[in-house]
RNA sequence: CGGGGCGUAGCGCAGCCUGGUAGCGCACACGGUUCGGGACCGUGUUGUCGAAGGUUCAAAUCCUUUCGCCCCGACCA
């Protein structure tokens, strides 16, 4: 390919707009576009990468025998409507009505139309199991689209669904999607891990996230380095820092106008970890209290889990609920219902003494207040294992897959049902497996980069190799640089021959910031001497080769 | 949806506070010199100042409304 007859639209001064390292990057490397926010057009060396990484994806997908197929974007609103996601998901469902006034939504995923298929196609175990994916285009009306491509409202997604007639068929599917997404993104030159997580709305028991470390992603993972215990924060598990045991006795202090954990732990010079938090949460059940430790951060979805959708409760509530101020309540003398993080079983604590301006010391749970105890807190640095009790790690992280075991979520609600050996109707087993291409393009810049641009691995590389003549008025220049180009091309390499009539500066810029791999430079001076030069774009070291070799030192590298 | 910031030439920005003929750098066009790390000199082209309304003799600048984009948070199958 000719440089100059692509639209290679590289960019001098960093876009404005544009935070994310992967974001600068591509735009300055002419790769990408943005049409509007969330909403992105690919460029010709976008689509090369986006290809290169979808090639990967269909020939590990095909090696675990799944089957590529087609879904619609636009959907009917009915099977939305039977599995009750229709109602379930709220404005990030782009909805519309068709011309004779029907509704219809944008596929934001493809469950229900898969399962809708699986429902007339699969009558008996004999059709079993099934696993069918696609690459398709994915639309969400994201409350707030970001980092570039990292964050659409539109993408593409590797979507794929398997289909078994038991559990043991969906552990089997299961296992082998987390070992094709191994190879994956092994493939694609990310480092990653895959993690437990939170099922979501997706529903379902298990599920895990690939991850890629980047201090651009939008998730935080809890990793134990001892015992391999990592998971997305949103459910790990862990035990808050131990502290000492204070024997201290019951007794209320004056703590005037002290409301906050951190005004009351200055004003008795006590540390946070000695206070409990009390919260007041209003649930669908009514309002009850929840308790962490001073230093700790309540988990939404955790409490979530335990109790359903609740909200903290408004300044007014807490005083009509319980008769004080929200600085003083504590969960001594309490009727509501408590539940509390499991680190507050032991210990003596300090606490609101549910009158105006006086904190208890000297709580003893169990003795002064008893609660449901579970782990409610948010996982933090300074936490240990909850496993092996070793301490853990907490990464930014760039989810660039994911794996769910649906069970019947989708099948029982739609009637996907086969037949088994005994002529029982049963449900087919589900589960769903997305990877989304654009993240591992973009997370490959975010950890291949450097300050003059992108840095690909060679598996999703735009190109194979860039050549540049620096100067194409010089006849010799423009023979060897042929000669090398058409080698490499009868090789199967792809090569990007930079035929611009720009200096050598413009030419070695704007080779650094597209970020091919290999770089062959062809020079006047060189070339005297019957010498070319290699240089890795990774490592910036230079080989002058002989030209006749260059063919042999690319391959070899290959 | 809450908080913050920004919309002026293709890109990056100044001008706004204190109203008075819209600027700078890059890019682009032409001429010349240069030619291995985003060259230099000269000449030139490019704008509904995001939009609407208002105040004023006069609005990029002041006021109101509105749209868009970015960042933080909430949210995120």
């Amino acid at each position: 390919m000719h440089f100059s007859k692509m639209l290679i639209p590289t960019l001098r001064e960093v876009p404005a707009d544009a935070e994310a390292a992967s974001h600068v990057l591509m735009l300055r490397a002419g790769y990408v576009r943005q049409l509007a926010s969330g909403l992105y057009i690919y460029l010709p060396l976008g689509i090369r990468v986006m290809e290169k990484i979808n090639r990967i994806l269909r020939e590990e997908m095909n090696a675990i025998g799944a089957q590529e197929i087609t879904m619609p974007v636009l959907h009917p609103a009915e099977v939305w409507q039977e599995t009750g996601r229709w109602s379930e998901i709220g404005d990030e469902m782009f909805r519309l009505k068709d011309r004779t006034g029907r509704d219809m939504c944008l596929g934001m995923t493809h469950e229900e139309i898969m399962t809708w298929l699986a429902v007339r196609e699969i009558r008996s175990y004999r059709d079993l199991p099934q696993v069918w994916y696609q690459i398709q285009e994915k639309l969400r009306d994201e409350a707030r689209p970001k980092s570039g491509i990292l964050r659409t409202r539109e993408f593409l997604m590797k979507d794929s669904y398997s289909f078994d007639a038991d559990e043991e068929g969906l552990e089997k599917n299961y296992k082998l999607h987390a070992d094709a997404y191994h190879k994956i993104f092994s493939r694609c030159g990310l480092d990653f891990f895959m993690v437990q997580s939170d099922p979501g709305m997706m529903g379902g028991a298990t599920s895990h996230e690939f991850m890629a470390p980047s201090p651009a992603g939008e998730d935080d993972v809890v990793f134990c380095d001892v015992c391999g215990y990592a998971a997305n924060v949103e459910l790990a598990l862990s035990n808050p820092e131990k502290i000492e045991i204070m024997e201290w006795e019951f007794e209320d202090v004056h703590t005037p106008e002290k409301r906050t954990v951190g005004e009351v732990s200055n004003f008795l010079k006590l540390r946070p970890e000695y206070f409990i938090k009390s919260l007041l949460l209003i649930s669908d059940s009514g309002p009850l209290l929840a308790l962490v430790r001073g230093d700790q951060e309540l988990h939404e979805k955790k409490v979530n889990r335990i109790i359903g959708k609740h909200r903290p409760a408004s300044k007014e509530e807490v005083r009509e609920i319980l008769g004080v101020e929200a600085g003083f309540i504590g969960p001594v003398n309490q009727k509501l219902r408590i539940i509390a993080d499991a680190c507050l079983q032991d210990g003596i604590y300090v606490s609101g003494a549910n009158k105006p301006h006086y904190h208890s010391k000297g709580i003893r749970p169990g003795r002064h207040f008893t609660a449901e105890w579970h782990d409610i807190t948010l996982a933090k640095k300074g936490d240990t294992c909850a496993k092996c009790n070793a301490l853990i790690r907490i990464e930014r992280v760039i989810e660039i897959g994911n794996i769910f075991m649906l069970g019947t979520k989708y099948s029982a609600p739609l009637k996907a049902f086969y037949l088994d050996e005994k002529g029982e109707e049963k449900p087919i087993i589900m589960g769903s497996y997305g990877i989304g291409p654009a993240r591992i393009a973009a997370a490959a810049i975010e950890q291949n980069h450097d300050k003059d641009g992108i840095i690909w691995p060679k598996s999703i590389a735009p190109f194979g190799v860039e050549i540049l003549p620096l100067n194409v008025k010089d006849a010799g220049t423009m023979k060897t640089t042929e000669r090398v180009y058409n080698d490499l091309t009868a090789k199967g390499i792809e090569v990007l021959m930079d035929d611009r009539d720009e200096r050598a500066g413009v030419k070695f810029k704007d080779a650094d910031l597209i970020g091919i791999p290999i770089h062959i430079i062809i020079g006047e001076k060189n070339l005297k001497e019957g010498l070319i030069e290699i240089k890795d774009r990774r490592t910036k070291e230079i080989m002058k080769v002989k030209i006749e070799d260059t063919i042999e030192h690319i391959a070899s590298s290959w």
